[in-house]
This record gives structure tokens, sequence and C-alpha cells, in this order.
DNA sequence: CTGAAAGCGCTTACAG
DNA sequence: CTGAAAGCGCTTACAG
């Protein structure tokens, strides 16, 4: 392996002098720039960024850990992450959480172990009462559906607005009953329960009786089991013209299952979805969802990380990202 | 920042001792070790890794280079890397290409300069041509739906194959004129190329004339694209009967043409596409596919770098996932 | 079973 | 404009 200091022999220079024109620093004359470089060329030498880092203290890198890549969501947020790491000349490496408050706490602990500069928590698992353990002398950004008022910089989703814009955006279009399919409601601050406070708030501000038998919660997050949902929900005799899914991923599964049972949409009843992911609006009918703006929010998230990277330390920030109501043939009127 | 030196010191032994324990190396005695460990414990020591890298030489993290990860596919591709990675206690880097043969080269090139171990290189840009770029002194492995009998690992695509099951089940099912909708067929490895001779050859077979006509190409990936050709076809005056898509994802948007045209699938045209990716079951109606093993394709690939990455230097291995043909509602008879 | 010393390849004050 | 020297934090032969 050729080293810096092979350069430095070749060129009849110090190592110091090739280190500088590697870091094209000033205060290097021309000529001996040049007979370096070339030298560099000669040589094929390539700098030893491992050595680079232990030096400098940093690594260029940061973490980015998300339940699944392989979620719509997560691929197109962690698709906006790399684009906007690059912009800082940061790497990403992907960690796959896979839900469980566990494997989120991992990530957090070991990021520090591992060689990233910096950490961007998507925190589907962790809850309010995990505040203390983010407690950590390290950059860390949550990327939250969830609310947290811990010490950490946290981006957040609109879910409490943008589940009411969705759910009144049913009601405008003459849903009276509309059924809610989501997670598991029993943790204060997951994804299911701020969009279902602002699906009851949507209902109560229309004056609509909340029945619970509309609310249909899921063991899994995934479109087998809300179509499964969906089908004994209809099976057992519940009538609705309306459907408010907690995301476009679930949504699938309701659309299938409504197509199944020989039920028209929007025409028997209206669906309406949240993440806007790509493929919602080629679907037949096409996907009426919220959209949170993930360019917006991998910008914002990514900002935060360098900010604090480079020795920021104000108050930790909570940033809602703002959102669109988009409006398609899954809830339209005819 | 707590160092090896200041645990040796509090332990009262040398900082190689402190070393073994770290990394449970035999020769320490027990009374030892559990000093040493409880002091590490103490004082919240971490080992830098950083330091740990450049004195082994390995970064036990390796690249992926993708086009996109926001398509399922490469989604539910580097999902399954990162997943079989953590196997083999790698992390994976993931940079996105974008699928230009310059941003492929660029990785290739940078992987070593970066802090890799080894790089999976999804290469959809590159060609046959660029063949002697490929030969580089450093663990890469092609993840293709292109051809190389390059001086690499190669884990490919079952292109041919898969394409001319799809297009013979078209055929079985019913169908005389087949539209392939694809990319430029201007490159002779490209995936398009590939899974259209696969197209023609079923045709062949079956004597069925290969009409131009039939074959649409698309400028750009997308299913905007393939939308907006299916229209324009049909408003030329195109019959057919049935659709080969290159990927599911173009699939998406043949199939939202031929709803907005009043075309029904399966009745008047059967759709077949090809990945099989995740959401293509709930589509209404679901699409038939061709289901290339991700997973296999995953394992395979890591097990190839890792093998290089630990000194193998074997020939190049030619690898060629298996496929399975999966129907459905897309290509029903009833 | 444990230690002293060298070194991985780079960068950074400090000099001149 | 350039250099000699120290050091980032760890691990690895070499000794004993």
């Amino acid at each position: 392996m050729v080293t810096i200091r092979d350069i430095a022999k070749a060129a009849g220079v110090s190592p110091m002098t090739v280190s500088n024109v590697l870091n094209s620093r000033p205060h290097v004359k021309d000529s001996t720039r040049a007979r370096v470089l070339q030298t560099i060329d000669d040589l094929d030498y390539r700098v030893n960024i491992a050595a680079r880092n232990l030096r400098r203290g940093k690594t260029h890198t940061i973490g980015l850990a998300v339940p699944e890549v392989d979620r719509p969501y997560f691929g197109e947020l962690g698709a906006a992450i790399i684009e906007n790491g690059r912009r800082h000349d940061l790497n990403v490496v992907i960690e796959q959480t896979e839900r469980s408050r566990e494997n989120e706490l991992t990530a957090l602990a070991l990021s520090r172990l591992r060689m990233y500069d910096g950490l961007i928590l998507g925190a589907v698992g962790l809850g309010e009462s995990d505040v203390e353990l983010l407690r950590v002398d390290f950059p860390v950004v949550i990327l939250g559906e969830r609310i947290f008022s811990g010490p950490l910089d946290h981006v957040a989703m609109p879910n409490d607005d943008g589940a009411y814009a969705a759910v009144q955006h049913l009601i405008e279009r003459g849903c009276t009953r509309i059924v809610a399919v989501h997670g598991s409601l029993s943790h204060d601050t997951d994804v299911s329960t701020l969009r279902h406070a602002g699906y009851r708030r949507a209902l109560a501000e229309a004056g609509i009786e909340d029945d619970p038998r509309l609310t249909l919660t899921l063991d899994v997050f995934s479109p087998e089991a809300a179509s499964a949902a969906v089908h004994q929900a209809v099976d057992a005799g519940l009538s609705f013209d309306g459907v408010f899914c907690v995301t476009d991923y679930v949504a699938l599964g309701v659309m299938r299952a409504l197509a199944d049972l020989g039920i028209a949409v929007p025409d028997d009843v209206k669906v309406i979805g949240f993440d806007d992911v790509e493929s919602s609006r080629f679907l037949t009918p096409s996907l009426s969802s919220v959209n949170p703006s993930k360019d917006l929010i991998a910008a914002k998230a990514v900002d935060l990380l360098v900010d604090r990277i480079n020795g920021g330390s104000g108050e930790a920030v909570e940033f809602v990202s703002p959102f669109t109501l988009v409006a398609r043939e899954s809830t339209a009127v005819r």
C-alpha cells in the first residue's frame, strides 16, 4: 500500500507537505504542489480514510435507523436522507430496527461504537417513557412519527393535523360513518394514537358520533392484516361509507379487501391514506392521501444533525413537518 | 474521551491486557479480566472503532450502490442485503447512482477511498464495454440485471428465462398480440434488451409473428412514462390482448392507463410484470409477475463479497438467480 | 499470564 | 513556503 510517506520520499518533500496538498491547503508553492500531485498520480496513491478519521475524530458517516427500508415510505425517506447527506459530504449507513423498541435502543447505543458522527433515529418503538434513555452525549436527531418532549432534536410528522384534515375531507365528501384502520392505540405517543386523535377531533367538530365499532385495530402493520380486518368487519355486518387508513401501506390492503367484497370505491365507500407514497397515485382507483413533505423532513433532519455534529448546543428543536392533502379518485364524488 | 490507557491505569494493568479483554482473547487470568471489565463499566469506556479499523485494516463496512432506494425493487433488495450483511457483522452504506454509468464508476472508484471493505454494485448503467474498468484490486460483486463476462463475481437476474416464462404464460392464457413495454434496447446488456430477447423467443416458439409496433420503448423508466406510452399506442389504434412489462414498477403505469382507457384487465387485456414487488399482490387486479428470489440474490451477493474480502481469489463466479412465475388476477382466464 | 514498544497512516500545532 | 515531531487510540509480534 502506498502511503503519504512514499509520496513524500518520491517527491522529495515532507509528509506534511503531501498532506497539505491533499487537503488543498494554501501556502504550498505551485511547483511543489504540481510535483506532489504528479507523484500521487504516478504511484496511484489513495488517502487512507481510516487514518484520517482517527486523526480528525470525524468519520463523515451518519447512521440512519429505520424500521424497514423495504416499506415504501421508509425507502422514499431513506433516499431523501442519502440525497441530503451527500450535500454535506456525509455517507449514510442504514440499519433496520424492525419496529422494535429494543433495536432502536441498540442502534442508539451502538452508534457511538460504530463509526458514525451522528444518528438519525426513526423512532416508532420508543415512547415518551424512554426519554431518559435519550440523554446521550452524541449527536442524534429523532425522526418521529411519535412525539418526544425529550432532550433531542426532533422532526415530527403532522400526525394530528394531517389525520384531522384527511377525515375532514371525507366528511366534506359526504361520509358520515368513517372507519379508522390502524395499529395498537396502547401507547400515548404511537403514530396510530396520534392520528386517531385527529380522526376523533374531526368527527367531534362535525358533530358525528365516534362509534367505537368503526375503529379497526391491527396486530401487525401490514396490508394483509388490514385486508383481513376489513373482511371481518364487513362479514360481521358493519356498515360504513368512508375509511381513514393510518398509512397508504395499510390502505393497500383495505382497498384490496373492498374490491374482494364487491364494495365500490369511491361510490360506496371513500378511502384516504397517509404518507402519499409514490405508488398511491397509480392505484385503481388512485388513492387520496396526506403528503407530509418527505423531502422537507429529510432536509431538516440532516441539517439539524449536521448542526449538532458541528458543535451546536442550543435547546432541542422540535420541527413539525407541514403537509398537503392530495385528493384523488378514492374520495371523488360523482 | 476515555481510552484504553485510562482503563489500564485505573485497573493497574497494561493497555495490552485491556485490549486482550476487549477482544476476549484467552490467556487472561479470570480475576484480571473481571477487574478490567469492572473498570470499563465504571468509566463508561467504549472502544474507538476508527483506531481499531486503522490498526486492523478492516472497517466491517461494505458499500451498496443501487440506482435508487425509493424504487420498491431496490428497497426490498437493500433490506435483504442489510439483513445478510448483519449475519457477517457488516454495516452497509447505501449510495444512489441514479441509473447513470458515471455514478456507477464513481462508486467503484470511491469505494476504496471510503472506508469499505468491499462493494456490491447494482449495475444498470455499466455495460459489457466497461469491462476493463472493472479490473479493480478491491472486493467487488456486481449485482446485475445486466450480463458481464468480466473479471468480477456477478449475481445476475434470470432476465431471459424469466421474460420467456412470462410471455409463455400470456400465450398459454390465450394472448396472441402481446405488447412489450420497456426501456431503451440500444445496449446489448441492458435489462430491457435481455428481457426482450426472452419475449421474442417465447413468441417465436409459439409461432407468433413479432410485430415491431407492439414494442413500446420508454425514455424514462417510470410508471408515468409507461402510462403515456400505452395511451399513445391505444390512441393510435394499436390492438393487443396482452402486455409484458419489463418491471412491476412499469406495470403500475400500464395498468393505470388501461383503466383510464376503459380496457378491462384481465378480460380484454392480460398483464404481467417482472420483480414481484410486494405491493403487486394487493393491486386491483393483482399483478402476475416473475419473482427472481430477491433473498437468494442478496444472500449470494453478500456471501461472494465476504469470500473476496477474506482473500478468496478463485475465478470470477457467475450466479444466475432462479425464479418463479406468480400467476395472479391480471392474467386470469374467466 | 502480562508488559514495553513499535506502528497502522494520517494531521496538527509549533518552528523557522 | 516547508519540516521535524508528536500523537489520534488501538493491536501485534516479541519477550519474559
